[in-house]
DNA sequence: TTCGTATCCTACACGGTGTTCAAACTTACT
DNA sequence: AGTAAGTTTGAACACCGTGTAGGATACGAA
């Protein structure tokens, strides 16, 4: 597409219609010829970024060999934090406030980019499912705790993950994403002078959650 | 203050001078009178708001025994989640998109919320430190590592506390947080159905992490 | 009363936003 | 060359944002 590279400079707020087109050397009216309106330029645009992300991860994923989710995992975690970090302005796209009246009716792609986003860390789970310890999937879960849309893709890609694995997931998303956040909006700084190191931390605690014992290094 | 209540119905990046003005039944100009600038205001709501969560957690936190320190760091956690469901607005604002130019100098009553509201996490983790396994203190932390006015307002509430539960502590705010802002911002509700379901049993590990093996049914 | 202060309003200037539209330009095909 | 489709421009429009100035109204103090 064409929208692939405007958000680099605009931070989040200030992804407007003129902005972009100013971005790129055109008028704000020629968007005009590819969008029919600015909500449906920037849930493009989200879903572009949102793919990227995923990619990345992923590629971020195979940089690691495949029996040792563990070291997926670090990796997937290195890269989710230094892309935030990177790239704020993309993660607050993603992640952050949501444009007035936009987030509803987000479209599919988002949507596809962010299950694309959970498939990684379903990969990394489903490799390390069998070593997991059985205190972590407290709650029995069902499929019907989830969304069918969701069941239906998971059950496509990883046909033999029990419900509580995909909870799992989620959940180690969930820790990913926080530390990440409090950094990237500035809520860690005043606190911890080298937030990274805590991430690492919680990398690494999280590798033991799957039952892997792999006291790797990395640099911070 | 005047400006208590006028986050409710605002969005977040709906914080207009004059939506406030309007939604208190006054006219932009006459909020010149108590701030010199939008942002001044924005601040001053940021800070109240923020100190206003920073209380009812602790609030949360002291209608559990003192010395039931995961009973305690399970109320807090669904408060959190509670307060930032309620209130998505008041949400991002604090831990939201900055106002552009605004995060930076955001002064230091937010900042004092901020501690405030570490200081609950502070206080759990100090009653709990004791019973929680070293392991999880892998990472030997040093004073050093921190910002020095954080540590000061540690090291006078907390005198012995060592810098390793501190890092425990803002390891632990990510795990909140992270799962919360996911669900905010509609994140976990195309994946999962019930997130408090998850949240849940994040919180419950979160206890056991603290050495305390107590299996507290709440209403999800 | 008169003064001063504080609060609120109306009105305005200025800039940025999304959106539309006719006209110019580019490109490619016949 | 001629034509048609697609693309870009520039100007316009209506709207909403901040910030400012001047004029009302209240209230307490001298």
């Amino acid at each position: 597409m064409i929208a692939l590279k405007h958000m680099a400079a605009g931070g989040a707020a200030t992804v407007s219609l003129r902005a972009i087109a100013r971005e790129m050397g055109m008028t704000a009216g020629a968007l005009y010829s590819y969008y029919d309106t600015r909500d449906d330029l920037v849930i493009a645009l989200i879903a572009d970024v949102y793919g990227q992300l995923a990619e990345l991860l992923d590629m971020a994923r195979t940089t690691r060999p495949a029996d040792d989710p563990g070291a997926q995992l670090l990796a997937v975690g290195l890269a989710y934090r230094q892309w935030a970090i990177n790239n704020t302005g993309e993660f607050q796209l993603v992640y952050g406030d949501p444009l007035p009246g936009c987030q509803a009716p987000e479209g599919a792609a988002a949507l596809a980019a962010e299950y694309r986003a959970c498939g990684v860390l379903l990969k990394i789970v489903a490799a390390a499912w069998p070593a997991v310890e059985r205190s972590q999937a407290i709650d029995d879960y069902r499929w019907s705790d989830f969304d069918p849309a969701f069941v239906a893709m998971v059950g496509e890609s990883f046909p033999e993950l029990p419900p509580s694995a995909v909870a799992l997931s989620l959940r180690i998303w969930g820790r990913l994403h926080g530390l990440i956040a409090l950094e990237v909006y500035g809520h860690l700084r005043p606190q911890i002078l080298d937030p990274a190191k805590l991430y690492h931390a919680e990398l690494v605690d999280l590798t033991r959650t799957l039952g892997h014992a792999s006291p790797i290094r990395s640099s911070a």
